[in-house]
DNA sequence: GCGGATCAC
DNA sequence: TATGGTGATCCGC
């Protein structure tokens, strides 16, 4: 159902796994079925492409064993399960809470972004941050030719053979992300960071001590700031090809940025709802970073998720805090964008003719019947459109690791001296964040791309390189002893320490 | 406690 | 030529 292009079998059953992920925001009107067809031509026959295969058929086995169980399941135990869901749903829907105004905040296109604001001359050209073995991120003319995050470079440079590689400049992207951070802090002083480009925070204080600010204290200035341009500019990249957009569409940019304006029109004052201090907020961004960013607001996580990529770029979205509004909008939902589920199980559900959130609440019976309780505990919560409606800091870490990809190594000396160098940088790191740990676990990815860990535990709490590579050591001593007389040739080797 | 798998970013 | 790194969680032993 992701269009391959092709009538093979076996290039099909991949396709799930390899193809372009459209669900994403950007991908609207591009021609899928060539670029999937571009994707799967680059990498037939690579031991990549032969490992994802093998997980597609894996996959593919876990839904047929689900159906089996399925079919052993009587109208009886269904309406059994369907009581059990709704006595659950009766106990979440009393203690629905609409009351907190959450917001996820995520950065458009972020390293890409930083790098064009840096070098203006990418600006009109497709990029994309990364190197010719996988790519970060990438910026939007790129995206319509189907250049995405998380995609080699080189299959990305013969979908766009005029793509513009940039490495990664994280000094830099870390800078901004501060900038970010501080203009956030003075809206919740506990807002709670995802990663450099992402954020969620709690406006519901800040909104009562909003209505005695002045309008002066909701007033700001930003010189990038021009509604009219960055409209125009937007819908031109959803509506027409990446050509168009390049030759017309930065060319009025440019004209337009010419007319002198007054500088009152970039001083806007903001009002006092909700959706005025979210605007105030990107608005601030833009004028610190001449970076822009995407919202969402919601009652809970989940949605506020869900609704920052809604309008992106530079837009944002408001589900009102009403259970007609959060149901509205969950009823359409499709699964796979509800954070938690992702391409394996969204292939389970959609076996189960499971495609919208709300599907998932008219299949409540057999989700609880099929899926562990976790599992069609917070599918239930999904399909109600419930979430989170606290942003806390993430407690504790619970493990500290480290992995590299190489070239193919097979001698033990080779494997030995790399894992060495892994254990120094692990002990270093955990001595920088002075913590200990007890169990030792090494990751190790074969020539055919497998993956396998193995660990120990020892009884007292260790962080010294030697301490470190004696665990790690025997246990990679007995995985080149289970292969010999083979070589294990490996291409990517990893150290974690857990129990901390 | 272990190992595989899935997921987010 | 070439398909990442870090951390968390869940499931089934």
């Amino acid at each position: 159902n992701q269009g391959a292009g092709t009538d093979n079998k076996n290039e099909m059953a991949v396709m799930s796994r390899m193809a372009l992920n459209t669900n994403k925001a950007g991908m609207e009107g591009l021609d899928k079925d060539r670029i999937n067809q571009i994707i799967l031509e680059a990498s037939k026959g690579s031991r990549f492409y032969e490992n994802e295969q093998k997980k597609e058929l894996e996959t593919d086995q876990r839904v047929a064993t689900m159906k089996q169980q399925l079919d052993l399941i009587t109208e009886k135990d269904k309406q059994k399960a369907v009581k059990v869901m709704d006595a659950l749903a009766q106990q979440l829907e009393v203690a629905r809470d609409l009351s907190r105004t959450i917001v996820h905040l995520d950065m458009d296109a972020f390293y890409a972004a930083v790098e064009m604001r840096d070098n203006p001359s990418l600006k009109d050209k497709p990029m994309a941050v990364g190197c010719m073995s996988m790519l970060c991120t990438s910026n939007y003319l790129a995206r319509r030719f189907g250049v995405r995050a998380a995609m080699p470079g080189f299959i990305a440079k013969k979908l766009c053979p005029d793509l513009i590689l940039i490495p990664t400049n994280f000094d830099k992207y870390r800078e901004a992300s501060k900038q970010v951070r501080e203009i956030l802090k003075e809206y919740d002083p506990n807002f709670c960071p995802m990663s450099l480009d992402e954020a969620y925070f709690d406006l519901t204080e800040h909104l009562v001590k909003r209505k005695s600010l002045t309008d002066k204290q909701r007033t700001f200035y930003n010189p990038y700031h021009c509604a009219k341009i960055e409209c125009k500019i937007k819908d031109e990249l959803k509506g027409m090809n990446c050509r168009d957009v390049n030759s017309k569409g930065v060319e009025r940019l440019d004209d337009e940025r010419n007319i002198e304006e007054e500088d009152n029109s970039k001083c806007v004052t903001f009002g006092f709802t909700d959706e005025d201090a979210v605007n105030e907020i990107r608005f601030r961004i833009q004028a610190k970073t001449q970076l822009t960013a995407s919202a969402g607001i919601a009652p809970n996580t989940m949605l506020a998720k869900v609704c920052s990529d809604k309008n992106k770029p530079n837009g944002q979205y408001k589900i009102q805090p009403t259970r007609e509004a959060v149901m509205d909008f969950v009823r359409t939902l499709p699964i796979r964008k509800v954070g938690g589920i992702g391409k394996v199980t969204e292939k389970m559900l959609k076996s189960l003719n499971i495609e919208t959130c709300r599907d998932m609440f008219v299949h409540r019976g057999i989700l609880h019947l099929l899926f562990s309780e976790i599992s069609s505990h917070h599918f239930l919560q999904t399909s109600l459109g419930l979430g989170s409606t606290r942003v806390e800091r993430s407690s504790e870490r619970k493990s500290i690791s480290v992995e590299r990809t190489f070239r193919e190594l097979s001698t033990p000396s080779d494997l030995y001296l790399k894992l060495n160098e892994l254990c120094q940088s692990l002990s270093k790191d955990l001595k920088e964040e002075e913590m200990m740990g007890k169990t030792v676990s090494i990751k190790l990815k074969n020539d055919k791309f497998q993956v396998k860990t193995r660990s120990s535990s020892v009884p007292h709490a260790i962080d010294s390189l030697e301490a470190i590579y004696a665990s790690a050591s025997e246990l990679l001593r007995l995985e080149i002893m289970a292969c010999h007389p083979d070589p294990l040739k490996l291409r990517l080797m990893g150290v974690r320490m857990s129990s901390l």
